[in-house]
RNA sequence: CGGGGUGUAGCGCAGCCUGGUAGCGCAACUGCUUUGGGAGCAGUGGGUCGGGAGUUCGAAUCUCUCCACCCCGACCA
């Protein structure tokens, strides 16, 4: 491709409104340009990267027995009222009409349509197992889009579903999108981890997702130092302390906090740590009761834990002042549970605790020296509700966690039979019986795959392409062309001896300064540079430099097509 | 949805407080010079100042209203 025929579109000012440096730069490399919010229009050098990914997505989905399929962006509402999120869905599902005051959706995932398509079209278990995918527009329309492409209202995604006649043929499927994921991420050439997964609100039993690490991720990642153990922070489970709890040793003792509710103001206030009060939380029960969470202070609920207790309200809805005032006659920030006459469920953590803080259920009043047992008795319920935090120890005895923040662009799950029930997705077994298909789930986010990858790979002049993920294989610079047919006939003969070779080349023909070349070729991220030049030429040489050197490399100019062959070899098994 | 902010040339911004001929830089186009790290000089084109209503002799500027976009928050008592 010549820079004549194919405008690159970069712009040199960082654009005012993007916040992270891969949207920065996917505007600054003209990959994309803003349409709306969460909108984006995708210009050729962009569309060349996504079809790098796809490709490769593609490939791997084909070599783990998957088959293509396409579904429509636009859906019946039917199928959603059927599975039943069209009620559970908020505002995130855009709904609209047709001309005939017909419902429809925009499709934030397909999990209703390939229920129909499956049902419709897989009649015996001789057909099963069976894996559809597609590589389709997804639309969410988000509370807040941000991030650029990573937060995008729409984007593209991969999305695969799997079809069973039970429990192991999904295992083995689900196994085999797990490898197929982990080929995948690794030939794009990102730093990624796959961790436990909460399932979320599409249901089901075992889930992993895949992050890509990188310090602006919107998720926590919990990882033990000394195991493979890793997981999402909303799943890793906080386990008990190992060592005992700490016997009474002070007098309980009710002392004056005027105006000193949160945690922080009063372990200021009595001068304790933040890990030796108790945090009392009250959320609504389901029979819309209410019912309190005790947390050690420097711990943190983790709602997700939470909502999932039996007795508690799901999702989790905090008491409002109202109920709190009703029911314990104070107000927040002095609640504990000391005569405190409503259901109480303690974190493990919590449980340990002795000698704390906690509210007197009176304004502006807390004990101090408190201790289960002797004060209060300790509450039958003790479980998991906190969030992990640096330190814990690793649910799987081996290590300590460390957190890291990671960018999710692949989720993997076993459905179960949440779709296939509720749409009737049978098929008739070696005994002519009716049975439900057990079904997997299997996403990977291609427009995120992008930016997670250049907010892993960049330098202060742009963007550092993985060798797969680059718009083209080899820049072309010929230093003044215009000015010098000898160069101009070298430079045409290169490039057509590259492309011969089946080399992606980018020949920069433009009649602009040779600094203009480099900035944009920089920019942009091509991974390697050849630069013609006059004086080189005398010597019949040619430069070579990889994006991410600095230094200069002279190559005979009868030799560079073999050269870069062989360095394109080189970076592309990496 | 709550709070805050911004809308002026393709992009980045000034002008607004204190009403009086719409500006700067980059980009684009033309010409000349230059040519190994985003060139210099000269010239050219480009604006319903987000939309509407109002106040005024006169509104980018003041008032009201609508819209769009951005940031923070939306469990941490």
């Amino acid at each position: 491709m010549r820079t004549s025929d194919f405008p690159l579109n970069t712009v040199k000012e960082t654009p005012a409104d993007a916040e992270i440096i891969s949207h920065q730069l996917m505007i600054r490399a003209g990959l994309v340009r803003k349409l709306a919010a969460g909108l984006y229009n995708w210009l050729p050098l962009g569309v060349r990267v996504l079809q790098k990914v796809q490709n490769i997505v593609r490939e791997e989905m084909d070599k783990a027995g998957a088959l293509e399929v396409l579904m429509p962006v636009v859906q019946p509402a039917e199928l959603w009222q059927e599975s039943g999120r069209w009620e559970q869905y908020g505002p995130e599902l855009a709904r609209l009409n047709d001309r005939h005051g017909r419902e429809f959706c925009l499709g934030p995932t397909h999990e209703e349509i390939i229920t129909e398509l499956a049902r419709n079209e897989i009649k015996s278990y001789k057909q099963l197992p069976l894996n559809y995918y597609q590589i389709q527009t997804k639309f969410r329309d988000e509370i807040r889009p941000r991030f650029g492409l990573m937060r995008s209202r729409e984007f593209l995604m991969k999305d695969a579903y799997s079809f069973h006649m039970n429990e192991a043929s999904l295992q083995e499927t689900y196994d085999r999108m797990f490898q197929a994921y982990n080929n995948i991420f690794n030939r794009l050439g990102l730093n990624f981890r796959p961790v436990l997964a909460d399932t979320g609100s599409i249901g089901g039993n075992a889930s992993h997702e895949f992050h890509v690490l990188a310090e602006s991720g919107e998720d926590e990642i919990a990882f033990s130092t000394d195991s493979q153990y890793a997981a999402n922070v909303e799943k890793a489970e906080a386990v008990a302390p190992s060592q005992t709890r700490a016997e009474p040793d002070q007098a309980l003792e009710k002392v004056a906090t005027p105006q000193q509710k949160t945690i922080e103001e009063i372990s200021q206030f009595l001068n304790i740590p933040a890990s030796q009060c108790l945090k009392t939380l009250l959320v609504k029960s389901e029979d819309d009761g209410l019912i309190a969470l005790l947390l050690r202070g420097d711990h943190q609920l983790n709602e997700i834990k939470a909502e999932k207790l039996p007795g508690v309200q799901n999702p989790l809805t905090l008491a409002t002042d109202e109920d709190i005032q009703q029911a314990i006659h104070c107000e927040t920030g002095y609640i504990g549970p000391i005569n405190l006459n409503i259901p109480l469920i303690v974190d493990r953590s919590a449980a340990h605790m002795a000698n704390f803080a906690c509210g007197a259920n009176e304004n502006g009043q807390h004990y101090l020296g408190v201790n289960w047992q002797r004060d209060v008795p300790l509450p039958e319920r003790i479980e998991d509700i906190r969030q992990v935090v640096e330190g814990d120890e690793s649910p799987d005895g081996q290590g300590t966690l460390t957190i890291a923040r990671g960018i999710e662009v692949g989720h993997i799950f076993q459905l179960g039979t949440k779709y296939s029930e509720a749409m009737n997705a049978c098929v008739l077994d070696e005994n002519g019986k009716n049975t439900v298909m057990t079904m997997g789930c299997y996403g990977i986010g291609v427009t995120r795959v992008i930016a997670a990858a250049i907010e892993q790979n960049h330098d202060d002049k742009g963007i550092t392409w993985p060798a797969a993920l680059a718009p083209f294989e080899v820049a072309l610079l010929p230093m003044n062309m215009h000015k010098s047919e000898r160069l101009k006939a070298a430079s045409e003969k290169l490039y057509l001896a590259l492309k011969t070779a089946g080399v992606d080349v980018l020949f920069d023909d433009r009649k602009v300064r040779p600094g203009f070349m480099f900035s944009d070729m920089e920019l942009i991220g091509i991974p390697h540079r050849i630069v013609l030049g006059d004086k080189g030429l005398d010597n019949g040489m040619v430069e070579y430099r990889a994006r991410t050197e600095s230094d200069n490399q002279d190559i005979p100019l009868d030799n560079i097509v073999d050269f870069i062959s062989q360095a394109i070899k080189n970076t592309k098994s990496t």
